[in-house]
RNA sequence: GUGCCCAUGGCUCAACUGGAUAGAGCAAUUGCCUUCUAAGCAAUAGGUUGCAGGUUCGAAUCCUGCUGGGCACGCCA
């Protein structure tokens, strides 16, 4: 049950007016504020505490008021009654679907093949994964995209340099045929390092970057073997993704389709912008202008060809969006990218817009800031590399077992990779999503206060207590203390926080919700005793009645973050 | 130059989108384990919300102008 809104509703009912209902900084003032009183004041030509008065007896009718008074310029403050709390903390866990379910196509993720993926990849997979785990828990339909980077330059890049490496292979011949079976395996590891390598060297090397444009443009034309040598490193690295995913504990993508496949709309989407002369030469390449007259800000024009002819990354972008508004027809399409394409899918949406490909209204761009180490400049690992993800993980892992030994616990590996993971996908979660945040190794692995492990500990102690327990039958709460009583108002506030999640766009709110959570929980667990032999039987079913609610509400909580429970910590 | 984002205790972040006495966590000092996991709980100290104006019952939040930072601005993705 959502309280806020139950309560909001009740009294604007009552009041026959929309006032906003506020929950009080400070608990004294009780458990909701309302400012009616002096919003109405103005138009009413009253004093606001006066008219608070007048109000006043209006809330004592409703049946959950306990008490209520008029406070400060005009507020009128009330407290809920401690046993309309407990029979609506039963179905506190619930969250309210959506009134009008809508389909979302969201964006993110955006791997490469054959390069292995870095720290620019965190962000947008889990802020991408939550707020799609959030759409899909009030109802929505959502299509996950993972928008590979397989197709076009890169591919002529690892092809040439594989050729480089191994001239002797077939694939290399004009006359390959695809039914010759070709004794030839790539290792995982050494792939992930073929792009780099080769865009450094193309750099240096203008024949092999000639080169590699060649065979770019002879790939994409269907040459047979360079399409073979593609498909089989294509596999591996898809096979790479797949083990980061499960890894990073985000759900499957529901499509891993990229450049490639968009290429294939871009004849169509082509055909809609010439018919609408859209397409403009200029410096021999071939653009869109999406400048409109009330710009005040720089806005270049769309790259639909390079002067070299080439397709963009502009141009299969908005390919992509043709070929989603044709497979799924969605209501929204979200992209979860860095800050700084900000201007890139403004231009898009431009242009997507002005063909009449896909409303510019229905878009969202949801831009993350950049993870920075502790001199506030991008995160870089020790040796001054850009950091892998397999690098992010190897630093929390040797955090997390050296913190374990320190206790001297004694804890498995996976249990040391649960924490590991949630330090790193918590901390990125807490963050507001549009602001840079530091990526503090040290910090992070100090485990404690407002971290990954703090809540997963929290929850630890919570089964812990379900599972001494037993079977038992819950009983309503008699006498409230306040302990008790904080718990119940902030399991209350889940469905508001979740809804205000999504609404927003916001999945930090569901991050600092898991921690306030857990703070309320563990007073809750130190100040109130359960299982200890003095506690009577009836508060000791009342108790493990409310921690079962805690239990569901965390947990569901932590789903939706992707985080996993460890039986021990 | 133009535009976008940001500025809150020593540090990292909040403040439910205009509400009451600006809250947490680190770091510092100090209490609490023969009783459900002390990776916990509790207490003390720390603030003119970058600066200056304005809007109103009321501003960290909205507007204007500064100052200082990050980012973007046609052939990278």
């Amino acid at each position: 049950m959502n309280l806020y809104k139950y309560v909001s509703e009740k009294i604007n009912e009552k009041l026959g007016f929309a006032a906003k209902l506020e929950t009080p900084r400070n608990r004294e003032f009780g458990d909701f504020s309302t400012n009616a009183a002096m919003v109405m004041a103005k138009s009413a030509g009253k004093n606001p505490r006066e008219l608070a008065g007048e109000i006043l007896p209006k809330i004592h009718e409703l049946d959950f008021v306990k008490s209520a008074s008029v406070a400060g310029p005009g507020f009128i403050n009330l407290t809920i009654k401690d046993d309309f709390l407990w029979h609506a903390a039963q179905t506190a866990a619930q969250i309210t679907p959506a009134e009008k379910p809508i389909i979302i196509d969201m964006d993110y993720g955006a791997y490469n093949v054959a390069k292995s993926l870095h720290i620019g990849h965190l962000r947008t997979s889990i802020v991408g994964d939550t707020f799609n785990r959030i759409a899909k828990s009030l109802g929505h339909k959502t299509f996950s995209w993972n928008h590979i980077g397989d197709w076009g330059k890169p591919m002529g890049l690892v092809i040439a340099w594989i050729e480089r490496l191994h001239p002797e292979l077939p694939y290399f011949r004009d006359d390959f045929n695809p039914n010759t079976p070709v004794d030839f395996e790539i290792d995982e590891q050494e792939l992930n390092t073929y792009y780099p390598a080769a865009s450094a060297f193309a750099k240096e090397n203008p024949e092999f970057q000639s080169h590699a444009q060649e065979i770019k443009a002879k790939f994409q034309s269907g040459h047979p073997g360079y399409f073979a040598l593609y498909e089989k490193f294509l596999a591996i690295s898809l096979r790479t993704m797949n083990k980061t995913v499960s890894r990073l504990n985000i759900l499957p993508f529901d499509y891993d389709l990229g450049e490639r496949n968009a290429a294939k709309y871009l004849g169509s989407v082509e055909k809609i912008l010439r018919e609408k002369n859209m397409i403009y030469e200029n410096d021999g390449a071939e653009i869109i202008n999406v400048k409109r007259d009330t710009d005040n800000k720089p806005m270049p024009p769309y790259m639909w060809r390079d002067s070299r002819g080439a397709d963009t990354y502009d141009s299969t972008d908005l390919a992509a969006v043709y070929c989603r508004k044709k497979t799924d027809n969605p209501d929204k399409i979200i992209y979860f990218t860095d800050l700084r394409q900000s201007l890139h899918f403004e231009q898009l949406f431009r242009v997507a817009d002005m063909s009449g490909i896909y409303p510019y209204d229905k878009f969202e761009h949801i831009g993350y800031g950049t993870i920075n180490g502790a001199d506030g400049k991008p995160f870089k690992t020790r040796d001054g590399n850009a950091a892998g993800l397999d690098d992010i993980f190897d630093i929390a892992n040797d955090a997390v077992r050296a913190r374990v030994q320190e206790f001297d616990k004694k804890l498995d590996d996976d249990t040391i990779q649960t924490i590991a993971l949630a330090a790193v996908k918590f901390n990125d979660l807490l963050h507001d999503v549009k602001s840079d945040y530091i990526f503090d190794p040290a910090q992070i692995t100090s485990f404690e206060g407002r971290t990954g492990p703090y809540i997963l500990y929290t929850a630890v102690r919570l089964n812990s207590v379900l599972r001494r327990a037993g079977d038992f039958s819950a009983t309503a709460i008699t006498e409230m203390c306040s302990d008790e009583r904080n718990l119940i108002m902030e399991l209350l506030d889940f469905d508001r926080t979740i809804q205000s999640a999504f609404n927003e766009r916001a999945t930090d709110l569901v991050a600092n919700y898991a921690y306030d959570l857990c703070q309320m929980v563990n007073t809750f667990y130190h100040n109130c005793p359960i299982l200890r032999e003095d506690v009577p039987a009836e508060i000791r079913n009342a108790r493990l009645g409310l921690v079962k609610i805690a239990v569901d509400v965390l947990t569901k909580t932590l789903d939706l973050m992707g985080l996993k429970v460890p039986n021990e910590m």
